[in-house]
DNA sequence: AAGTTATTGCGCGTTAGTGCGCGTCTGCCG
DNA sequence: CGGCAGACGCGCACTAACGCGCAATAACTT
């Protein structure tokens, strides 16, 4: 079918996507593909030179590494394929059988979520309202939310509710989203609050496993959660910095690379 | 007329469930879907974009972080009308200002919600997950959930969590949704852990509305949750059984029966 | 029941987005 | 080194969406 209602903003998400993926567009292709004429796919190709989102070249465009200070959306966006990959490599780490996981919020913990949706024997623990949203359709695994103040920018509920709440459960695995990690900052996150309850949860879990794409290894942001030496595993990708990777490692946890 | 009570609120909720599954939409498109002028979706667009819940675009709209999407379950199931007429009202009785409201789960209670997701000033504190969902995308009404098990059928958060979470917080106003209520069996609901939480949040507030469509006055189910005497007000259609009704308000209850 | 307010629809002039044409320029290759 | 094809930038015209003001209607209040 052909799309009628392709406006510039559809175009924009689907170049910088394929951008993500590919590194590279071409001007007459996506014209092609969007069935615009190639002066509109030019002109879409300035604003976004305009933003800094993209490098343009003859025939096309080439992607530009600044991921850092891409909107949240495209930043998703970048890294989802990788997020997928540390999503699926964690819920192989988890042992069959009865569990009880805690999951804190961010975008790798829900496509986990996802994943484990269909499992039996599973109690979620988890203070992310989308995950929890997700998992209520769920019957067959128990879902406990521990309360709190909502967070519009992560749909984590945190505060002294939250804390509260975690500090009367036991878990076998938490699986915690950060916004960076490493050996000198510990786990860190944008906000003090979200970072005090990140650490509850992380206290009353027998395993913690973190989950950060390559771009947040070596990265240190306001708010410590805990240091390195609480973690029991990291799952990564390929692009993190390596040298951040090895130091990690003598810190003393596991840390699994995937993909590359 | 296919629909004939299509306000604002509701082409808010259809503008943001669809703008949450695909990402964007178009104006003429969702003119013709709502059957109102492409200036009165302009306005739409003009307050959702006002309160940074979307991005508009010549044409239409785009979400602005595409990257969290909510599951928004409508299962509305019968008496739709009386319990939106019933929402509406208790909307209205709601003192205007700043305040701090307690919401159960229910069917009604959610539309309540949507019809108050506007407001500003306001404090919602509530155990149900689809109400929850809904407000946490309102950057300007501060959301505070209870923690709890969740119960499957009603979408709730239940149990020793959620009764701690509500005996640290005050309100000034609970709206309650139950399955039965009489002034022989009180408020009633199929679940004693349910009930048991409901009850919490009922004396931690100090007006007390209870919603409860026509059939389900006189009923009386498993669990109680409190006498008909812990309830300010009481609102009804007039589908309710009139003498049930003139019972309850012998017992000292303001009861409020709406349409009909 | 009457007054008041909010919401909607319509017409106006204005603006943004798109496509086309033309002259210029890049990059390739003989 | 020089020519050539394709890409580029710029300006123009056209369409559709936009914002604004006004009037009609619906809804709510007193």
């Amino acid at each position: 079918m052909a799309q009628s209602t392709l406006r510039r903003a559809d175009r924009v998400s689907g170049i910088l996507e394929r951008l993500a993926t590919t590194g590279s567009v071409d001007a007459t292709e996506l014209a092609g593909e969007f069935r615009v004429s190639p002066a509109t796919i030019r002109r879409d190709l300035q604003v976004l030179e305009d933003q800094r989102l993209l490098s343009r070249t003859h025939g096309g465009a080439v992607a530009v590494d600044v991921a850092y200070e891409l909107p949240v959306r495209y930043r998703i966006g970048q890294h989802r394929e990788e997020k997928a990959l540390i999503a699926q490599t964690v819920a192989k780490l988890l042992p069959r059988g009865p569990l009880t996981l805690g999951l804190t919020g961010g975008t790798t913990t829900h496509l986990l979520a996802r994943l484990l949706a269909e499992r039996v024997d599973l109690t979620v623990v988890t203070n992310a309202l989308n995950i929890a949203a997700e998992l209520s359709l769920r019957p067959r695994l128990k879902l406990i939310m521990t309360g709190g103040v909502s967070r519009t920018q992560s749909y984590e509920l945190v505060g002294p509710i939250a804390d509260q709440a975690l500090k009367g459960l036991n878990m076998a695995v938490a699986v915690v989203g950060v916004n960076g990690i490493s050996v000198r900052g510990g786990l860190t996150t944008h906000d003090e609050i979200e970072a005090n309850t990140n650490a509850t949860m992380i206290r009353r879990a027998d395993r913690v496993i973190v989950v950060a794409d390559g771009s947040k290894v070596g990265k240190v942001y306001l708010a410590e959660i805990c240091p390195v030496s609480d973690v029991t595993t990291l799952v990564t990708d390929a692009s993190a910095d390596p040298a951040g990777v090895e130091a990690i490692r003598r810190a003393g946890a596991e840390v699994i690379v995937v993909g590359g």
